[in-house]
DNA sequence: TACAATATAATTGTCGACAATCGACAACAG
DNA sequence: CTGTTGTCGATTGTCGACAATTATATTGTA
């Protein structure tokens, strides 16, 4: 059997639903719709060429990683972002990642030391360069580093779907550029006390807590400027 | 206007496929479905007289409140419960917890420290008469009076889908009747913290978290018996 | 018997049509 | 003029049938 997989373009991932799910999802994030949107199936169906059903199931998707929800017998609407979600948000995402710390800090491995100070030196040349996409990006990979290596498969989990929403929040405001750089130096700290010998879980914790805070405080400001000025 | 909001007998609550994941969500709950059975769309159809369609989105309800798990064209499986699972929902619950009760903590009022007092006296009457159900229900009350008086609906919402996974355990392993009435003084240490004046955010937050992680080391020492013996 | 290829059955994925429900507006009674 | 009731259009909820995929059984061959 010569050439038997060649699949050259379009690999079908698996079904429609998630298809449409992901396209809309990623629609969402760009603000294609706005807050408070309803997505009406009969219009998204003839938009796709698909039918109903797997529609209807996106939407359940789509309700699971938080960014519409369903109302019954009235409809699907994208989730509407308010300053108290962002209030509520952080505190919450911050409480979770120390945790991942603490637990990470106890297995911290060379190679996950190592991956952390590349990353992070590609944040500081991100930050040189003024490219916010790329400091973004490392910016995750630094964090995912040690909440896998956390081994808390439930908590990864409800990370990766806050993260979804942190992202959109970001992508909703336009904070991006206020951001970039300013969180460059926390991190610094908690990779150095990563490195402590023996382990300081206590410490690592505390700090990307207070991080994650510092964070939340940044951006409370930025939204005051947002809506007043 | 005379009568205006008694609803005197349940109209429908909505959709036969909210009411469907009910009803499956406590078949589960009961055991009447093993961890990895495979539910089956056509059994359940006929068994319930129904289409598949709201099944389907029944089984994307379930799948929300980690009850089962979706893999695409293979089926809807029941989510086995591993000890690993056990071991990575307690922290994650004692965290949350922790942090809603220091939340709560600056705001607590005396009617919520009332409403607390009242069902701590009625979890150790139902200590006293060896009535679990009525234990595990005014425990649930306790925990979400503060929970509730936190304030954040993100982590209210969090914690209600985990309090159901910690239900599934318990009712899995027939835990009831070990850890009933061993959980009730740290409740009562918990409350007296509440109480304090100023409030003392930190040491609640703490109490709430070992309390809880106390549980945990339980729950593991109860499998251990149970695995072995 | 062991193994591979094929045929068959079981199960999920998708579709188009019909029914039920909701919101808005019009018609009507007071 | 105001409040209620009825009708209509729009949208979601449900259904039964068909297509695609996966799992199982059967057959053929060494």
């Amino acid at each position: 059997m010569a050439l038997r997989n060649d699949r050259i373009l379009e690999l079908k991932p698996v079904g429609l639903a998630y298809q449409v799910a992901a396209v809309l999802s990623d629609a969402i994030l760009e603000g294609d719709f706005k807050g408070g949107d309803q997505l009406v199936e009969m219009d998204l169906q003839s938009c796709f060429g698909i039918s109903r059903s797997p529609l209807r199931e996106a939407f359940r998707e789509l309700e699971k990683q938080g960014l519409v929800v369903i109302v019954p017998r009235k409809g699907t609407y994208v989730k509407r972002i308010t300053r108290k979600d962002i209030e509520d948000y952080f505190p919450v995402r911050a409480e979770l990642e120390g945790l991942a710390a603490r637990m990470a800090a106890g297995r911290m491995t060379a190679a996950v030391l190592n991956e952390m100070e590349e990353l992070l030196g590609m944040m500081q040349v991100a930050v040189r360069e003024g490219d916010t996409k790329a400091y973004y990006s490392h910016h995750l990979g630094f964090h995912e580093a040690f909440l896998e290596l956390a081994g808390n498969e439930l908590l990864l989990g409800l990370l990766k779907n806050l993260r979804t929403q942190n992202m959109w929040h970001r992508f909703s405001y336009q904070y991006y550029q206020e951001d970039l750089g300013k969180s460059f130096t926390p991190h610094r700290r908690v990779l150095d006390l990563f490195k402590a010998s023996p382990p300081q879980p206590e410490a690592v914790g505390k700090e990307v807590t207070a991080h994650i805070n510092v964070a939340l405080n940044r951006f409370l400001a930025y939204l005051d400027d947002f809506e007043q000025g």
